[in-house]
DNA sequence: AACAATTACGGAATCCGTAAAAATT
DNA sequence: AATTTTTACGGATTCCGTAATTGTT
């Protein structure tokens, strides 16, 4: 059997060139480097390098098993953060989402869950639920799309509704419900980070202005000392920022926007093999939802 | 980082339940597994035991840890295998088919090629080509069907044409070619590993009757002593044990077979990676393909 | 002269086996 | 009593670093 220090000295050569190189960044000493190649050589039983006294080169044979070498150290290094994953997600289970409001949510929920939750304070790629959720990264992630894999499943847990936050004295405001077609033309105050909704209000609202703010205070300043509307979704109002900023306000009333695409399905992916595990919390989940809007229009 | 022989003991220990039985397995004594598995788990730094003084059992993450660990052994030795073979190739071209008559045509081409070939004795399942180029066993496979994938290629090298070979008085004797029609209801010899002809010749041929052998020098005995028809190729033929049997034998002529399905393609799969290396040796191998009938009837 | 690889030698770490101990069935 | 794991101890392997050697640029 080769070992595995054996396979990164060889992938280290590979990319040094030399053995001196190769020792340096390694933190040992050449003739440690120098006798290791010997071992791997004879281990492997084939001719891995070229020597001249002076120097030494890989054999196209020893450049392939440089690039064998380096796959199979990857896979190593992979197993070791998936077994370590998998164990902390026996202790507390880490959540994530590829869209903002799912994690709001999840914030506001930690605590008064059974189970014992780590939210994450990043957004996975969608592309990479998959692997996020094979290597135990995450037991559950929150997206917008259904993922569809074998030991995957996804599961539809709840819905996103973009909602629009109006100066009390706009005509708009009366109503129970507006359209997208209702806020073409206006000045909206956005959070950069909306993920999916940024596309969605720039394609929805005609000629409208978007005065993007990365920074929730000065988002909070701006919305209280000016009449712009900004938006809220039934997830992010759970945010205790938000409901801060909405309650501290009087003059504001919150209106659901109608459109279809003003609605978000929200499913949750997990591997198969975790389904009676999760189960439990994924229900508790579905049942804290935020359905309807909290603070209805006057 | 961790070594091999750790998760090897890990595996074995997964499958056996006991230390003891693990030491016995893997030739060492129980204290060194002992010690062995307990390293392990300090390197993992995630608990993978439950120990009871007396036993000594997986967790759930030691669980995963066995499974993964047995994957990374599988890859690393597939590593090895894969540069050996390598290695191997660089010094003899092995060469192999799913059909016999390349195998055939090849073995009397060794010698007479530039190339060192080495030329396999058993036949690679066509599901089988890609994985058998892809770790270096065979450089070459020749099959009659191409091969679809981004890093394999493969080529048209020529057709395996069947034909019959008929008593010189049977009326059919006197004709240039032959269809499956007009051998209907004869009754034929035919050796048991003929690969796709045999179901070709089963369901083109109405009412015939085959006679398997699966013992050439039998074959050999039969068609000689008697005057059932029985097939070769325009590869088969290049056999010296066909030429013998043929030549010998001057009462058989050798007719080919007209139909379509009595002509099949023979492709050379190879690595795109290896494309230079092989094109001499295919386009030597396309030089001698045998294309007309050596035995032409009288 | 500077650099790179190999060899030689001594020390240190570790890996192993034997023996003994502890605990369970 | 038999089985299994763990610890303790001593030996052997091997892995490493320093120093010296050889050969090249």
């Amino acid at each position: 059997m080769i070992e595995s220090y054996l396979l990164e000295e060889l992938t280290v050569f590979a990319k040094t060139g030399t053995l001196t190189q190769t020792a340096a960044q390694l933190n040992v000493t050449q003739p440690s480097v120098t006798r290791g190649m010997q071992k791997l050589e004879d281990d492997f039983g084939v001719k891995l390098f070229e020597r001249q006294s002076n120097r030494i080169r890989l054999t196209p044979t020893g450049e392939l098993a440089a690039k064998e070498a380096a796959r199979v150290l990857e896979a190593s290094a992979a197993m070791v953060t998936k077994v370590q994953n998998y164990d902390h997600s026996r202790h507390v289970t880490p959540l994530a989402a590829t869209v903002p409001g799912p994690l709001i949510l999840l914030n506001q929920l930690q605590g008064t869950l059974k189970e014992n939750i780590q939210v994450a304070d990043t957004f996975v790629p969608t592309e990479k639920i998959a692997n996020a959720l094979n290597n135990n990264q995450y037991a559950l992630i929150f997206s917008n799309q259904e993922i569809f894999a074998d030991n995957i499943e996804s599961l539809y847990v709840g819905e996103e509704r973009l909602q629009v936050c109006l100066d009390q004295f706009m005509y708009l405001a009366n109503q129970s419900t507006v359209t997208f077609d209702e806020l073409k033309g206006l000045s909206f105050i956005v959070m950069r980070a909306i993920g999916p909704w940024g596309t969605i209000i720039q394609d929805e609202i005609a000629n409208a202005k978007f005065m993007s703010q990365d920074d929730r205070d000065s988002f909070a300043e701006i919305t209280k000392y000016s009449r712009f509307p900004f938006f809220t979704t039934n997830l992010s109002q759970s945010d205790p920022f938000f409901k801060e900023r909405v309650k501290a306000d009087a003059d504001r009333v919150t209106v659901p926007i109608s459109n279809d695409s003003a609605q978000m399905p929200i499913y949750a992916s997990y591997l198969l093999s975790q389904k009676e595990r999760l189960s439990p919390l994924i229900s508790d989940i579905r049942q804290q939802w935020p359905t309807a809007l909290q603070n209805k229009p006057n």
